[in-house]
DNA sequence: TCTAAACTATGACGTTACGTCAATGTCAAG
DNA sequence: CTTGACATTGACGTAACGTCATAGTTTAGA
Protein backbone atom coordinates (compact mmCIF):
# COMPACT_ATOMS: atom_id res chain seq x y z
CA UNK A 1 0.00 0.00 0.00
CA UNK A 2 1.24 3.32 -1.10
CA UNK A 3 1.28 5.46 2.27
CA UNK A 4 1.80 8.55 -0.63
CA UNK A 5 -0.37 11.67 0.46
CA UNK A 6 -1.41 10.39 4.03
CA UNK A 7 0.41 11.28 7.16
CA UNK A 8 1.35 9.78 10.77
CA UNK A 9 0.16 10.20 14.35
CA UNK A 10 3.21 12.44 15.03
CA UNK A 11 3.07 14.47 11.29
CA UNK A 12 -0.01 15.31 11.92
CA UNK A 13 -0.06 15.90 15.17
CA UNK A 14 3.38 18.39 14.90
CA UNK A 15 1.45 20.34 12.07
CA UNK A 16 -1.73 20.74 14.09
CA UNK A 17 0.01 21.70 17.82
CA UNK A 18 -1.63 18.79 19.68
CA UNK A 19 -0.50 15.67 21.13
CA UNK A 20 -0.19 12.29 19.72
CA UNK A 21 -2.58 11.21 22.42
CA UNK A 22 -4.96 13.71 21.74
CA UNK A 23 -5.77 12.23 18.33
CA UNK A 24 -6.17 8.57 19.62
CA UNK A 25 -8.24 9.75 21.84
CA UNK A 26 -10.28 11.44 19.09
CA UNK A 27 -10.20 8.13 16.92
CA UNK A 28 -11.01 6.28 19.97
CA UNK A 29 -14.31 8.42 20.85
CA UNK A 30 -14.88 7.85 16.47
CA UNK A 31 -14.51 12.30 16.40
CA UNK A 32 -11.68 11.77 13.92
CA UNK A 33 -11.37 8.02 12.40
CA UNK A 34 -8.25 7.64 10.23
CA UNK A 35 -7.33 4.54 8.08
CA UNK A 36 -5.17 1.83 8.75
CA UNK A 37 -2.26 0.71 7.60
CA UNK A 38 -2.52 -3.00 6.51
CA UNK A 39 0.64 -3.95 6.76
CA UNK A 40 1.81 -2.46 10.42
CA UNK A 41 -1.27 -0.81 11.69
CA UNK A 42 -0.59 2.24 11.96
CA UNK A 43 -2.84 5.54 11.54
CA UNK A 44 -2.93 7.24 8.21
CA UNK A 45 -4.61 10.76 7.66
CA UNK A 46 -5.61 11.81 4.42
CA UNK A 47 -6.13 15.48 3.34
CA UNK A 48 -10.39 15.18 4.19
CA UNK A 49 -8.89 14.17 7.47
CA UNK A 50 -6.76 17.09 8.50
CA UNK A 51 -9.39 19.46 7.51
CA UNK A 52 -12.01 17.87 9.38
CA UNK A 53 -9.14 17.92 12.71
CA UNK A 54 -8.56 21.83 11.64
CA UNK A 55 -12.66 22.27 11.97
CA UNK A 56 -12.56 20.41 15.83
CA UNK A 57 -10.27 22.41 16.39
CA UNK A 58 -12.08 26.02 15.80
CA UNK A 59 -14.81 24.35 17.48
CA UNK A 60 -12.94 23.04 20.32
CA UNK A 61 -11.63 26.91 20.50
CA UNK A 62 -15.17 27.95 20.68
CA UNK A 63 -15.74 26.16 23.50
CA UNK A 64 -17.80 23.46 22.25
CA UNK A 65 -17.26 19.87 23.80
CA UNK A 66 -16.54 17.33 22.01
CA UNK A 67 -19.88 15.72 22.41
CA UNK A 68 -21.04 18.60 20.52
CA UNK A 69 -18.03 18.93 18.07
CA UNK A 70 -19.25 15.62 16.99
CA UNK A 71 -22.82 16.64 16.58
CA UNK A 72 -22.26 19.43 14.00
CA UNK A 73 -19.59 17.61 12.21
CA UNK A 74 -22.15 14.97 11.45
CA UNK A 75 -24.76 16.60 10.44
CA UNK A 76 -26.25 15.56 7.19
CA UNK A 77 -26.10 18.65 5.45
CA UNK A 78 -23.05 19.71 6.67
CA UNK A 79 -20.93 22.11 3.86
CA UNK A 80 -17.21 22.90 4.92
CA UNK A 81 -17.25 26.03 3.49
CA UNK A 82 -20.29 27.20 5.10
CA UNK A 83 -19.25 26.09 8.48
CA UNK A 84 -15.94 28.57 7.64
CA UNK A 85 -17.73 31.63 6.97
CA UNK A 86 -19.93 30.62 10.38
CA UNK A 87 -16.86 30.10 12.26
CA UNK A 88 -15.17 33.38 10.92
CA UNK A 89 -18.35 34.73 12.30
CA UNK A 90 -17.73 33.20 15.67
CA UNK A 91 -14.64 34.02 15.97
CA UNK A 92 -15.19 38.00 14.90
CA UNK A 93 -17.47 37.91 17.79
CA UNK A 94 -14.91 36.38 20.22
CA UNK A 95 -12.40 39.21 19.38
CA UNK A 96 -14.95 41.86 20.41
CA UNK A 97 -15.65 40.20 23.90
CA UNK A 98 -11.76 40.05 24.10
CA UNK A 99 -12.10 44.18 23.22
CA UNK A 100 -14.88 44.29 26.01
CA UNK A 101 -12.04 42.44 28.74
CA UNK A 102 -9.75 44.68 27.97
CA UNK A 103 -12.25 47.79 28.61
CA UNK A 104 -12.90 45.81 31.91
CA UNK A 105 -9.12 46.04 32.65
CA UNK A 106 -8.90 49.61 32.25
CA UNK A 107 -11.94 50.32 34.13
CA UNK A 108 -10.75 48.30 36.92
CA UNK A 109 -7.74 50.36 36.91
CA UNK A 110 -9.65 53.44 37.35
CA UNK A 111 -11.90 52.16 40.31
CA UNK A 112 -8.96 50.93 42.10
CA UNK A 113 -7.36 54.52 42.18
CA UNK A 114 -10.97 55.50 42.99
CA UNK A 115 -11.86 57.71 40.28
CA UNK A 116 -15.04 55.77 39.24
CA UNK A 117 -16.95 52.94 41.08
CA UNK A 118 -17.22 49.45 39.80
CA UNK A 119 -19.76 47.48 41.47
CA UNK A 120 -19.07 43.70 41.60
CA UNK A 121 -20.96 42.69 38.26
CA UNK A 122 -18.97 45.26 36.57
CA UNK A 123 -15.37 43.66 37.85
CA UNK A 124 -16.47 40.67 36.06
CA UNK A 125 -17.88 41.84 32.65
CA UNK A 126 -16.57 40.15 29.31
CA UNK A 127 -16.69 36.83 31.27
CA UNK A 128 -20.03 36.23 29.74
CA UNK A 129 -22.13 37.07 27.11
CA UNK A 130 -25.38 37.91 29.23
CA UNK A 131 -23.76 40.17 31.27
CA UNK A 132 -22.71 42.38 28.66
CA UNK A 133 -26.08 43.38 28.11
CA UNK A 134 -26.86 44.21 31.51
CA UNK A 135 -24.13 45.96 32.19
CA UNK A 136 -24.59 48.06 29.27
CA UNK A 137 -28.35 49.06 29.63
CA UNK A 138 -26.69 49.82 33.71
CA UNK A 139 -24.11 51.76 32.35
CA UNK A 140 -25.85 54.65 30.61
CA UNK A 141 -28.24 55.58 33.87
CA UNK A 142 -25.14 55.58 36.33
CA UNK A 143 -22.74 57.29 34.14
CA UNK A 144 -24.97 60.11 32.89
CA UNK A 145 -22.01 62.23 32.13
CA UNK A 146 -21.35 59.54 29.03
CA UNK A 147 -19.16 62.55 27.75
CA UNK A 148 -16.99 62.74 30.73
CA UNK A 149 -16.71 58.87 29.92
CA UNK A 150 -15.54 58.98 26.75
CA UNK A 151 -13.03 61.79 27.60
CA UNK A 152 -11.27 59.43 29.92
CA UNK A 153 -11.14 56.79 27.47
CA UNK A 154 -9.60 59.39 25.07
CA UNK A 155 -7.16 61.17 27.19
CA UNK A 156 -6.06 57.74 28.86
CA UNK A 157 -5.65 55.83 25.32
CA UNK A 158 -3.11 58.86 24.21
CA UNK A 159 -0.72 58.30 26.90
CA UNK A 160 2.34 56.21 26.80
CA UNK A 161 2.66 53.25 28.93
CA UNK A 162 5.28 55.50 31.37
CA UNK A 163 3.16 58.35 31.53
CA UNK A 164 0.21 55.87 32.79
CA UNK A 165 2.38 54.18 35.28
CA UNK A 166 3.32 57.76 36.32
CA UNK A 167 -0.14 58.73 36.54
CA UNK A 168 -1.25 55.74 38.81
CA UNK A 169 1.68 56.02 41.08
CA UNK A 170 0.80 59.38 41.72
CA UNK A 171 -2.90 58.73 42.52
CA UNK A 172 -1.38 56.47 45.57
CA UNK A 173 0.45 59.33 46.81
CA UNK A 174 -2.51 62.01 46.93
CA UNK A 175 -4.58 59.68 48.83
CA UNK A 176 -1.62 59.05 51.31
CA UNK A 177 -0.84 63.11 51.13
CA UNK A 178 -4.67 63.63 51.71
CA UNK A 179 -4.92 61.27 54.84
CA UNK A 180 -1.34 63.01 56.29
CA UNK A 181 -3.25 66.21 56.16
CA UNK A 182 -6.34 65.22 58.28
CA UNK A 183 -4.71 66.80 61.62
CA UNK A 184 -4.41 70.11 60.21
CA UNK A 185 -8.09 70.45 58.63
CA UNK A 186 -10.21 70.24 56.14
CA UNK A 187 -9.29 73.87 54.96
CA UNK A 188 -5.63 74.11 55.79
CA UNK A 189 -3.38 74.71 53.74
CA UNK A 190 -2.48 71.31 53.21
CA UNK A 191 -4.96 69.25 52.62
CA UNK A 192 -6.62 71.53 49.82
CA UNK A 193 -3.12 71.37 48.03
CA UNK A 194 -3.95 67.44 48.16
CA UNK A 195 -7.45 68.45 47.03
CA UNK A 196 -5.61 70.36 44.16
CA UNK A 197 -4.14 67.31 43.45
CA UNK A 198 -6.60 65.34 43.47
CA UNK A 199 -8.35 67.45 40.87
CA UNK A 200 -5.35 67.36 38.45
CA UNK A 201 -4.78 63.71 38.61
CA UNK A 202 -8.48 63.37 37.85
CA UNK A 203 -8.25 65.61 34.67
CA UNK A 204 -5.87 62.66 33.08
CA UNK A 205 -9.19 61.45 32.73
CA UNK A 206 -11.77 63.91 31.95
CA UNK A 207 -12.46 67.44 32.76
CA UNK A 208 -14.79 67.39 35.91
CA UNK A 209 -16.96 69.76 36.67
CA UNK A 210 -17.38 71.04 39.84
CA UNK A 211 -20.85 69.30 40.38
CA UNK A 212 -18.54 65.80 39.51
CA UNK A 213 -15.70 66.82 42.03
CA UNK A 214 -18.78 66.84 44.61
CA UNK A 215 -20.61 64.30 43.29
CA UNK A 216 -17.38 61.96 43.54
CA UNK A 217 -16.59 62.92 47.33
CA UNK A 218 -19.90 62.31 47.86
CA UNK A 219 -19.74 59.22 46.31
CA UNK A 220 -16.98 58.21 48.61
CA UNK A 221 -19.18 58.41 51.38
CA UNK A 222 -22.94 57.13 50.09
CA UNK A 223 -21.36 54.20 48.35
CA UNK A 224 -20.18 51.10 51.00
CA UNK A 225 -17.20 50.39 48.28
CA UNK A 226 -15.38 53.39 48.52
CA UNK A 227 -15.94 53.15 52.32
CA UNK A 228 -14.06 49.56 52.56
CA UNK A 229 -11.67 51.29 49.68
CA UNK A 230 -10.52 54.49 51.17
CA UNK A 231 -11.23 52.14 54.69
CA UNK A 232 -7.80 50.61 53.88
CA UNK A 233 -6.03 54.24 53.98
CA UNK A 234 -7.17 55.85 56.71
CA UNK A 235 -10.96 55.73 58.26
CA UNK A 236 -12.13 58.95 58.50
CA UNK A 237 -10.68 59.76 55.11
CA UNK A 238 -13.93 59.45 52.95
CA UNK A 239 -15.71 61.88 55.23
CA UNK A 240 -12.25 64.27 55.63
CA UNK A 241 -12.44 63.83 51.74
CA UNK A 242 -16.16 65.69 51.57
CA UNK A 243 -15.54 68.25 53.49
CA UNK A 244 -12.02 69.39 51.83
CA UNK A 245 -13.91 68.96 48.56
CA UNK A 246 -16.45 71.22 49.51
CA UNK A 247 -14.11 73.89 50.65
CA UNK A 248 -11.98 73.58 47.11
CA UNK A 249 -14.85 73.90 45.40
CA UNK A 250 -15.92 77.00 47.05
CA UNK A 251 -13.13 78.02 45.65
CA UNK A 252 -12.64 77.35 42.27
CA UNK B 1 -21.32 40.20 63.47
CA UNK B 2 -22.72 42.65 60.44
CA UNK B 3 -22.40 40.93 57.04
CA UNK B 4 -22.53 44.71 55.77
CA UNK B 5 -20.51 45.10 52.80
CA UNK B 6 -20.12 41.07 52.67
CA UNK B 7 -21.37 38.52 50.03
CA UNK B 8 -22.33 35.49 50.06
CA UNK B 9 -21.25 32.79 47.67
CA UNK B 10 -24.20 32.84 45.55
CA UNK B 11 -24.55 36.53 45.43
CA UNK B 12 -20.26 36.68 44.27
CA UNK B 13 -21.21 33.20 42.12
CA UNK B 14 -23.85 35.20 40.34
CA UNK B 15 -21.99 38.83 39.95
CA UNK B 16 -18.93 36.56 38.50
CA UNK B 17 -20.79 34.08 36.32
CA UNK B 18 -19.29 30.84 38.05
CA UNK B 19 -20.50 28.26 40.32
CA UNK B 20 -20.96 27.68 43.86
CA UNK B 21 -19.05 24.64 43.69
CA UNK B 22 -16.17 26.32 41.97
CA UNK B 23 -15.89 29.07 44.79
CA UNK B 24 -15.86 25.88 47.10
CA UNK B 25 -13.25 24.54 45.46
CA UNK B 26 -11.23 27.79 44.96
CA UNK B 27 -11.75 27.51 48.57
CA UNK B 28 -10.85 24.47 49.44
CA UNK B 29 -7.59 24.82 47.62
CA UNK B 30 -7.02 27.63 48.82
CA UNK B 31 -7.04 29.94 46.07
CA UNK B 32 -9.67 31.83 47.15
CA UNK B 33 -10.44 32.37 51.26
CA UNK B 34 -13.17 33.67 52.43
CA UNK B 35 -14.10 35.11 55.98
CA UNK B 36 -17.17 32.84 57.69
CA UNK B 37 -19.57 34.29 59.80
CA UNK B 38 -18.89 32.21 63.14
CA UNK B 39 -22.68 32.02 63.55
CA UNK B 40 -23.63 29.91 60.93
CA UNK B 41 -20.42 29.00 59.30
CA UNK B 42 -21.17 30.98 55.50
CA UNK B 43 -18.69 32.43 53.91
CA UNK B 44 -18.74 35.88 53.33
CA UNK B 45 -16.53 37.48 50.61
CA UNK B 46 -15.16 41.27 51.25
CA UNK B 47 -14.38 43.14 48.26
CA UNK B 48 -10.89 42.45 48.24
CA UNK B 49 -11.50 38.65 48.16
CA UNK B 50 -14.02 39.96 44.83
CA UNK B 51 -11.10 41.80 43.69
CA UNK B 52 -8.83 38.53 43.95
CA UNK B 53 -11.55 36.72 42.05
CA UNK B 54 -11.46 38.99 39.41
CA UNK B 55 -7.97 38.22 38.96
CA UNK B 56 -8.26 34.26 38.82
CA UNK B 57 -10.91 34.57 36.16
CA UNK B 58 -8.54 36.65 33.87
CA UNK B 59 -5.72 34.93 34.60
CA UNK B 60 -7.76 32.00 33.92
CA UNK B 61 -9.33 33.26 30.54
CA UNK B 62 -5.28 33.14 29.92
CA UNK B 63 -5.13 29.82 29.84
CA UNK B 64 -3.31 29.45 33.33
CA UNK B 65 -3.67 26.40 35.80
CA UNK B 66 -5.12 27.05 39.29
CA UNK B 67 -1.51 26.40 40.63
CA UNK B 68 0.03 28.52 38.39
CA UNK B 69 -2.88 31.57 39.05
CA UNK B 70 -2.06 30.54 43.00
CA UNK B 71 1.46 30.83 41.80
CA UNK B 72 1.16 34.75 40.70
CA UNK B 73 -1.62 35.89 43.21
CA UNK B 74 0.85 34.96 45.90
CA UNK B 75 4.01 36.31 45.11
CA UNK B 76 5.66 38.32 47.79
CA UNK B 77 5.74 41.63 45.43
CA UNK B 78 2.47 40.97 43.87
CA UNK B 79 0.63 44.34 43.01
CA UNK B 80 -3.16 44.64 41.89
CA UNK B 81 -2.42 47.20 39.35
CA UNK B 82 0.12 46.53 37.56
CA UNK B 83 -1.24 43.20 37.10
CA UNK B 84 -3.99 44.46 35.75
CA UNK B 85 -1.78 46.05 33.36
CA UNK B 86 0.21 43.32 32.20
CA UNK B 87 -3.28 41.44 31.68
CA UNK B 88 -4.34 44.39 29.78
CA UNK B 89 -1.32 43.44 27.51
CA UNK B 90 -1.84 39.67 27.40
CA UNK B 91 -5.60 40.37 26.43
CA UNK B 92 -4.78 42.62 23.29
CA UNK B 93 -2.12 40.02 22.50
CA UNK B 94 -5.04 37.24 22.48
CA UNK B 95 -7.39 39.53 20.76
CA UNK B 96 -3.98 39.55 17.63
CA UNK B 97 -4.21 36.05 17.89
CA UNK B 98 -7.99 35.42 17.41
CA UNK B 99 -6.95 37.97 14.23
CA UNK B 100 -5.22 35.68 12.99
CA UNK B 101 -7.68 32.65 13.49
CA UNK B 102 -9.97 34.59 11.29
CA UNK B 103 -6.92 34.94 8.71
CA UNK B 104 -6.77 31.09 8.62
CA UNK B 105 -10.29 30.88 8.08
CA UNK B 106 -10.58 33.18 5.01
CA UNK B 107 -7.46 31.50 3.75
CA UNK B 108 -8.87 27.81 3.92
CA UNK B 109 -11.99 29.48 2.00
CA UNK B 110 -9.73 29.79 -0.39
CA UNK B 111 -7.57 26.68 -0.35
CA UNK B 112 -10.84 24.80 -0.87
CA UNK B 113 -11.84 26.98 -3.96
CA UNK B 114 -8.73 25.94 -5.34
CA UNK B 115 -7.37 29.45 -5.62
CA UNK B 116 -4.37 28.86 -3.15
CA UNK B 117 -2.73 25.76 -1.78
CA UNK B 118 -2.61 25.63 1.90
CA UNK B 119 0.03 22.64 3.31
CA UNK B 120 -1.11 21.32 6.94
CA UNK B 121 0.48 23.36 8.65
CA UNK B 122 -1.16 26.37 7.21
CA UNK B 123 -4.00 25.01 8.58
CA UNK B 124 -3.52 25.12 11.97
CA UNK B 125 -2.14 28.47 11.67
CA UNK B 126 -3.49 30.90 14.74
CA UNK B 127 -4.31 27.95 17.34
CA UNK B 128 -0.59 28.08 18.87
CA UNK B 129 1.65 31.08 19.04
CA UNK B 130 4.87 29.01 17.61
CA UNK B 131 3.16 28.27 14.48
CA UNK B 132 2.90 31.88 14.16
CA UNK B 133 6.81 32.39 13.63
CA UNK B 134 7.03 29.40 11.64
CA UNK B 135 4.34 30.83 9.29
CA UNK B 136 5.52 33.65 8.35
CA UNK B 137 8.95 33.06 7.50
CA UNK B 138 7.62 30.60 5.31
CA UNK B 139 5.08 32.52 3.40
CA UNK B 140 7.27 35.35 2.42
CA UNK B 141 9.26 32.26 0.24
CA UNK B 142 6.18 30.25 -0.50
CA UNK B 143 4.35 33.45 -2.08
CA UNK B 144 6.73 34.98 -3.85
CA UNK B 145 4.77 37.62 -5.41
CA UNK B 146 3.53 38.88 -2.37
CA UNK B 147 1.56 41.96 -3.85
CA UNK B 148 -0.91 39.67 -5.24
CA UNK B 149 -1.71 38.46 -1.77
CA UNK B 150 -1.94 41.47 -0.48
CA UNK B 151 -4.26 42.70 -3.45
CA UNK B 152 -5.71 39.21 -2.56
CA UNK B 153 -6.85 40.47 0.46
CA UNK B 154 -8.13 43.69 -0.13
CA UNK B 155 -10.49 42.65 -2.72
CA UNK B 156 -12.09 40.14 -0.44
CA UNK B 157 -12.42 42.04 2.16
CA UNK B 158 -14.36 45.05 0.31
CA UNK B 159 -16.70 42.58 -0.98
CA UNK B 160 -20.23 41.91 0.80
CA UNK B 161 -20.96 38.71 2.51
CA UNK B 162 -23.91 38.12 -0.24
CA UNK B 163 -20.80 38.74 -2.82
CA UNK B 164 -18.52 36.52 -1.27
CA UNK B 165 -20.90 33.75 -1.31
CA UNK B 166 -21.72 34.02 -4.58
CA UNK B 167 -17.90 34.14 -6.26
CA UNK B 168 -17.74 30.93 -3.85
CA UNK B 169 -20.74 29.73 -5.18
CA UNK B 170 -19.79 30.44 -8.87
CA UNK B 171 -16.60 28.95 -8.25
CA UNK B 172 -17.37 25.29 -7.71
CA UNK B 173 -19.73 25.43 -10.83
CA UNK B 174 -16.59 26.53 -12.92
CA UNK B 175 -14.57 23.57 -12.23
CA UNK B 176 -17.48 21.41 -12.78
CA UNK B 177 -17.97 23.19 -16.30
CA UNK B 178 -14.21 22.71 -17.14
CA UNK B 179 -14.95 19.16 -16.28
CA UNK B 180 -17.62 18.86 -18.55
CA UNK B 181 -16.15 20.14 -21.41
CA UNK B 182 -13.34 17.54 -21.19
CA UNK B 183 -14.86 15.45 -23.62
CA UNK B 184 -14.33 18.45 -26.26
CA UNK B 185 -10.58 18.88 -25.88
CA UNK B 186 -8.73 21.39 -23.95
CA UNK B 187 -8.83 23.86 -26.88
CA UNK B 188 -12.32 23.30 -27.40
CA UNK B 189 -14.81 26.60 -27.17
CA UNK B 190 -16.40 24.83 -24.21
CA UNK B 191 -13.08 24.50 -22.12
CA UNK B 192 -11.63 28.04 -23.10
CA UNK B 193 -14.90 29.59 -22.13
CA UNK B 194 -14.48 27.92 -18.46
CA UNK B 195 -10.89 28.64 -18.43
CA UNK B 196 -12.00 32.47 -19.04
CA UNK B 197 -14.37 31.75 -16.22
CA UNK B 198 -12.15 30.54 -13.99
CA UNK B 199 -9.66 33.57 -15.35
CA UNK B 200 -12.52 36.24 -14.03
CA UNK B 201 -13.00 34.20 -10.74
CA UNK B 202 -9.16 34.51 -10.09
CA UNK B 203 -9.82 38.30 -10.36
CA UNK B 204 -11.86 38.20 -7.46
CA UNK B 205 -9.18 37.55 -5.57
CA UNK B 206 -6.38 39.29 -7.89
CA UNK B 207 -4.97 40.19 -11.02
CA UNK B 208 -2.89 37.58 -12.29
CA UNK B 209 -0.18 37.49 -14.52
CA UNK B 210 0.53 35.16 -17.14
CA UNK B 211 2.77 33.34 -15.30
CA UNK B 212 0.12 32.81 -12.65
CA UNK B 213 -1.84 30.98 -14.79
CA UNK B 214 0.08 28.88 -16.06
CA UNK B 215 1.58 28.10 -12.57
CA UNK B 216 -1.32 28.09 -10.62
CA UNK B 217 -2.03 24.83 -13.67
CA UNK B 218 1.45 23.44 -13.21
CA UNK B 219 0.58 23.28 -9.30
CA UNK B 220 -2.77 21.64 -10.21
CA UNK B 221 -0.45 18.99 -11.77
CA UNK B 222 2.61 18.59 -9.25
CA UNK B 223 1.33 19.53 -5.42
CA UNK B 224 0.05 16.16 -4.58
CA UNK B 225 -2.84 18.11 -2.50
CA UNK B 226 -4.32 19.61 -5.34
CA UNK B 227 -4.37 16.69 -7.11
CA UNK B 228 -6.56 15.26 -4.21
CA UNK B 229 -9.01 18.43 -4.32
CA UNK B 230 -9.25 18.07 -8.20
CA UNK B 231 -9.72 13.68 -7.79
CA UNK B 232 -12.97 14.42 -6.46
CA UNK B 233 -14.37 16.20 -9.41
CA UNK B 234 -13.03 14.42 -11.67
CA UNK B 235 -9.69 12.05 -12.20
CA UNK B 236 -8.28 13.86 -14.96
CA UNK B 237 -9.08 17.30 -14.39
CA UNK B 238 -5.86 18.67 -13.32
CA UNK B 239 -4.23 17.30 -16.29
CA UNK B 240 -7.34 18.70 -18.63
CA UNK B 241 -6.61 22.20 -16.91
CA UNK B 242 -2.94 22.37 -17.13
CA UNK B 243 -3.82 21.95 -21.94
CA UNK B 244 -6.31 24.31 -21.54
CA UNK B 245 -4.78 26.92 -19.36
CA UNK B 246 -1.81 26.87 -21.80
CA UNK B 247 -4.16 27.42 -24.97
CA UNK B 248 -5.46 30.19 -23.43
CA UNK B 249 -2.59 31.92 -22.34
CA UNK B 250 -1.41 31.97 -25.77
CA UNK B 251 -3.91 34.16 -26.97
CA UNK B 252 -3.73 36.25 -24.02
C1' DT C 1 23.65 -7.60 8.33
C1' DC C 2 23.19 -5.79 12.81
C1' DT C 3 22.11 -2.27 16.11
C1' DA C 4 20.23 1.57 18.18
C1' DA C 5 17.24 5.23 17.97
C1' DA C 6 12.96 6.87 16.60
C1' DC C 7 8.63 5.75 15.33
C1' DT C 8 4.16 3.27 16.09
C1' DA C 9 0.57 0.61 18.64
C1' DT C 10 -2.50 -0.58 22.95
C1' DG C 11 -3.60 -0.38 27.72
C1' DA C 12 -4.20 1.70 32.04
C1' DC C 13 -3.82 4.76 35.73
C1' DG C 14 -3.61 9.70 37.05
C1' DT C 15 -4.76 14.67 36.82
C1' DT C 16 -7.41 18.94 36.63
C1' DA C 17 -11.42 21.49 37.35
C1' DC C 18 -15.13 21.23 38.35
C1' DG C 19 -20.66 18.99 37.88
C1' DT C 20 -23.98 16.58 40.32
C1' DC C 21 -26.27 15.05 44.21
C1' DA C 22 -27.26 13.69 49.02
C1' DA C 23 -27.86 14.89 53.77
C1' DT C 24 -28.39 18.42 56.97
C1' DG C 25 -28.30 23.01 59.19
C1' DT C 26 -29.93 28.13 58.78
C1' DC C 27 -32.82 31.97 57.50
C1' DA C 28 -36.89 34.49 56.38
C1' DA C 29 -41.61 35.10 55.41
C1' DG C 30 -46.37 33.75 55.92
C1' DC D 1 -44.93 26.37 63.22
C1' DT D 2 -44.18 25.47 58.24
C1' DT D 3 -42.18 25.88 53.92
C1' DG D 4 -39.09 27.32 50.59
C1' DA D 5 -34.71 29.29 49.74
C1' DC D 6 -30.30 29.62 51.33
C1' DA D 7 -26.09 27.67 53.26
C1' DT D 8 -22.81 23.77 54.62
C1' DT D 9 -19.85 19.32 53.96
C1' DG D 10 -18.92 15.13 51.69
C1' DA D 11 -18.39 12.13 47.91
C1' DC D 12 -18.75 10.17 43.51
C1' DG D 13 -18.68 11.14 38.51
C1' DT D 14 -17.19 13.42 34.24
C1' DA D 15 -14.55 15.39 30.30
C1' DA D 16 -10.35 15.66 28.07
C1' DC D 17 -6.71 14.43 27.95
C1' DG D 18 -1.30 13.56 30.34
C1' DT D 19 1.84 10.16 31.58
C1' DC D 20 3.93 5.91 31.38
C1' DA D 21 4.69 0.96 30.52
C1' DT D 22 5.14 -2.69 27.22
C1' DA D 23 6.00 -4.23 22.82
C1' DG D 24 6.05 -4.12 17.67
C1' DT D 25 7.91 -1.48 13.36
C1' DT D 26 10.87 1.53 10.72
C1' DT D 27 14.98 3.89 9.58
C1' DA D 28 19.63 5.18 9.31
C1' DG D 29 24.32 4.34 10.20
C1' DA D 30 28.24 1.31 11.25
Amino acid sequence: MSTEGYYTVNQLAESAGVSARTLHYYDQIGLLRPQRNPHNGYRLYDRPAVLRLQQILFLRELGLSLDEIQAVLDQPDFDLLTALEQHRQALLERQARLGRLVHTVERTILALKGNIAMDNKELFEGFSEEQQKEYEAEAEQRWGSSEAFQQSRQRWGSYSDEKKRQILEEGREIYLEIAAAMPYGPASPQAQAGVARWHQNLRYFYEPTKEILLGLADGYNDDPRFAAFFERIHPELNQFMRLAVQHYCEKL
